[in-house]
DNA sequence: AAATTCTATTGATTTAAGTCAACAGAAAAT
DNA sequence: ATTTTCTGTTGACTTAAATCAATAGAATTT
């Protein structure tokens, strides 16, 4: 069940057999079948769940009531709401199982807890979050100058598991992309082919 | 020349005054001219940039050779490029002071030597990281959801001083938005008042 | 003071992606 | 097993923003 947490927490810091039993006490598991909830909107985000299995996404609903993807995450990815995690407001996102999936949960307490007890804890999770702003700053720029054509295809470089397991408007959500047009797309590059 | 980076730090975490001589004695004061740049793409960016005066602005350019502007920053906000900073790697941006300004300057060593001697400056840096990668989860959402008017709107009520300073080709480069569009945008704004 | 560059506006036209709608195979639910 | 829902494709048409181009005042530079 924690194959996947130290081996993420190995490529970033140092891990020894002591603190591995530390982690064990401080995560709580939790399965959740497909299409269960992690997360719904409105609440608050009291969870930052560390995937060992599975793969589920985050995602808002504007005014106009379209679902917008904002996250996949699968197998050694964290996911959470880290606005409403952190100021315990309440999340405008739903983060939803898209596969059975088994999850680590952290609370804020086990997180603040376990930092105190390992501090290579601390600063894994700086690390990731270094990555995760570096991720999105990219993401931004991506956006900003790509056409619906690059977009497909750099998610598909960057991310080819997660192309393959979720259904394509859901990628065509992430991507700020309707349904029709990432199947133009894709129509469009198999014939350049 | 600190009063506003002493100002950013008490506003997150406690701040006495033994810990202002050390944070004198570390950061490196520098002016900036209207046009000057702190960062050229393709070097390494080695200062995290504290503003106490003026504006600058980051951007890179793509292929199309287009610029698009990143980020602004005025007083008491940080500017970087974080990617390029911490993994020494070459940049892609370029930050350049869009006004006269004065900056605080923190190398690697100093920002790491810093953390050691003042533990809540640690704290004050990842406080940052967190609001910025809120921010920027925001400004993705934005941009996938939003029309052009309601970008413009949403700017100009969050940064109502960055609207004022800025030139509107500027604004329209960090919203994605070309400048006669901003242009239009902005007609159609006034004449429904 | 004159010349040059920068900045913003407006009009005419194009285009990439969105919208609406119909269809059909695959997967899930009963 | 057979409805029902989910998912992806394709065609016809629309639209928001981009593009191209001309203009002109403001700000800098010389």
């Amino acid at each position: 069940m924690f194959e996947q947490l130290f081996k993420s927490i190995q490529e970033k810091v140092t891990l020894n057999e002591d603190d591995k039993e530390v982690y064990k006490s401080f995560f709580i598991p939790k399965k959740l079948r497909k299409k269960q909830t992690l997360l719904q909107e409105g609440d608050v985000c009291i969870y930052n769940a560390f995937v060992e299995n599975g793969i589920l996404r985050s995602f808002f609903t504007d005014e106009k009531g379209n679902e917008h993807v904002v996250q996949f995450a699968i197998e050694g990815w964290w996911i959470t709401d880290l606005s409403s995690f952190l100021t315990k407001s309440n999340s405008i996102y739903t983060i939803e199982a898209l596969e059975d999936c088994e999850l680590l949960l952290l609370t804020m307490e086990a997180r603040e807890a376990l930092m105190d007890k390992i501090p290579m804890f601390e600063r894994y999770q700086r690390l990731l979050l270094q990555n995760a702003y570096i991720a999105n700053q990219a993401r931004i720029n991506s956006t900003l100058t790509e056409t619906a054509e690059e977009k497909y295809i750099k998610l598909g470089l960057a991310y080819p598991g997660i192309i393959k397991r979720v259904p394509q408007h859901m990628i065509a959500s992430y991507l700020g992309l309707k349904p029709e047009t990432v199947s133009r797309v894709r129509k469009q590059i198999n014939t350049r082919i």
